[in-house]
DNA sequence: TTGAAAGCGCTAACAG
DNA sequence: CTGTTAGCGCTTTCAA
């Protein structure tokens, strides 16, 4: 029974080479650690020479797990994600984990449900990185790290790495004070962390002996920031600083302050939130406040790794201190 | 031998409760057409009542693909994938085919080769989007399309769909020459497209008996604009225009000229292309060529499908006419 | 330590 | 049209 010369090798063709049996290889591939070794770099040598390469569909289909995680984004335009997916990825990658990242906002225009894509798939683990959905995580099995939101609906058993929103928004109001300003205010969105960073932005007003002013309800889009903007403008005419609930509503309130003639940042200070490349662009050089999505990220990947292998482990929850990058839009008054 | 009823149902089970046998399962779950419809409802029905999920494991091992293909990204932080990615998932999702997304830009960091991770998850075909390095896909096997970039050097066997460059280029600085400017000035990048879009340009620019002038060298992000629009100004003060290689450099043109005192549009206008979100938002409202990334990516997904069909069609070539998105940042000189 | 053997859940001929 | 029969390439007991 000659074999094939040209088809793709398998693990068989691996032993065979190696003068050992299909387990043994199999052993050596997961860096088992009773194998001697001799065999073992035999094994290696074999792979090299054969150009190897495991299939990763028998494997899943024997062990049962994929060795794969989904990611779940909350909206590919928003550049926040980038650094998030770069740090997950570095502690992913090294453990042998792929990832496979979707969108929500595509996904819920064509009408399915990303997480039932990657169940289908059966990723071993799920990272959600932003603010899901109420009901979307109900009751899952798999595992799961919410990467960026600290409250979690209960339902969801869930480990949470985030950034500290409510110091965030502290640390922004705070610059402002600490310029001069006083007549600062804070346009905000949807979602928990919005509330979060409004409230420490409220908490710090207070503090001060001032009085807050929110504008802003809808989301958290260019748009959105321009109308909470305007919507500030008109309400408090005298204004002279704005925190923004991120980066793209600050983009949006620039536009709003440009309409009224208002520059930035000299007669208007504006402090975004999230440092995303967006915020560094000279054009825009937005002062704002950095979530450290890239060690969120890796955190995030790290819990994960971790619940794999421990599931009854008990339930974590991380929270990481912000930062302030101070940047050309933000000036005394 | 009584079933446990606690694990995932196979098709096994699928074919207990709905009273046929598992090819037929099979065969319905692949649509295929001589089935009854009265099985074929009562598969369904099966499915639906054990909430059924077929393996893409055992799938891919029994039939040698995966249906998914991987989907190469320039770089996450140039917005312009959004729309392409949208594209793509808009054929390739109905017809069945997952699609897993990396950015070449991350990979490259992480020193690995994002073409070997889809190897080895065994894509059935790969989309490139954007211009990949040279060598990167030299002699590989797994049918491949490039979106965005018509040049793909030699050595490739792939289609390709993209928008054609020159004629953008073209679109844009006929869009400035309408308007009464003369003294317009390219910003290009590195790479094939840029390279078209600057032919594009400096062929409208002669047929109008005018000198092109032509900066930067370096790649295409912000940095990039900002310091090809400086070389311009210095280059020749009295410019009145600027024809950006892309929206991103585009904002870094903006900075350049905001530096030398100079207001957009009102002295000088500026052309971007892509029309990413970041064109479209107020602050920076850039008239920019659209490419049409959403019709690129839904044309490449619909010719890998072609070509997974038949491996030994002639390759595909198309090219989608660009067209110009005119906000404010152009006006009169 | 190493080898043999039994599947993982599904597809794909091939017979009925 | 429907049922039977082999595997796909790998992991994983279980013996040797």
């Amino acid at each position: 029974m000659p074999a094939e010369p040209a088809a793709r090798p398998t693990i068989y063709d691996v032993a065979q080479r190696a003068g050992v049996s299909k387990s043994l290889v199999s052993l050596v591939l997961r860096d088992a650690p009773h194998v001697s070794e001799a065999r073992r770099r035999a094994v290696h040598e074999a792979i090299e020479e054969l150009g190897y390469r495991p299939s990763r569909a028998a494997s899943a289909l024997a062990s049962q797990r994929t060795r794969s995680v989904g990611v779940l984004i909350d909206d590919f335009r928003n550049p926040w994600f980038v650094e998030l997916l770069a740090g997950l990825r570095s502690v992913l990658d090294p453990a042998g984990y792929t990832s496979s990242v979707a969108d929500l906002t595509l996904e819920a225009v064509s009408g399915r449900n990303p997480v039932d894509g990657f169940l289908a798939m059966h990723v071993d683990g799920l990272v959600v990185a932003g603010e899901p959905q109420p009901g979307l995580l109900r009751g899952l099995a798999v595992p799961t790290v919410v990467a960026g939101v600290r409250d979690v609906g209960p339902g969801l058993a869930a480990d949470v790495v985030a950034g500290d929103d409510e110091r965030g928004g502290e640390l922004a109001t705070r610059h402002l004070l600490d310029l001069g300003h006083a007549r600062i205010a804070h346009l905000t969105g949807s979602g928990g962390p919005a509330a979060r960073r409004r409230r420490g932005y409220e908490r710090t007003m207070r503090a001060a002996g001032l009085e807050p002013l929110v504008t802003g309800a809808g989301g958290t889009a260019e748009d959105d920031g321009y109308a909470a903007a305007l919507a500030a403008l008109d309400a408090a005419p005298g204004l002279t600083a704005f925190v923004a609930g991120n980066d793209v509503m600050a983009v949006g309130a620039l536009a709003a302050l440009r309409e009224h003639g208002l520059s930035v940042p000299h007669d208007v200070s504006v402090v975004g939130y999230d440092d995303s490349p967006l915020a560094a662009y000279r054009y825009l050089a937005l002062t704002s406040v950095a979530g450290h999505s890239h060690e969120v990220g890796a955190e995030s990947a790290t819990t994960l790794l971790a619940r794999l292998g421990d599931p009854e482990a008990p339930r974590r929850r991380q929270l990481l201190e912000p930062s302030l990058v101070v940047r050309g839009s933000t000036a005394p008054p």
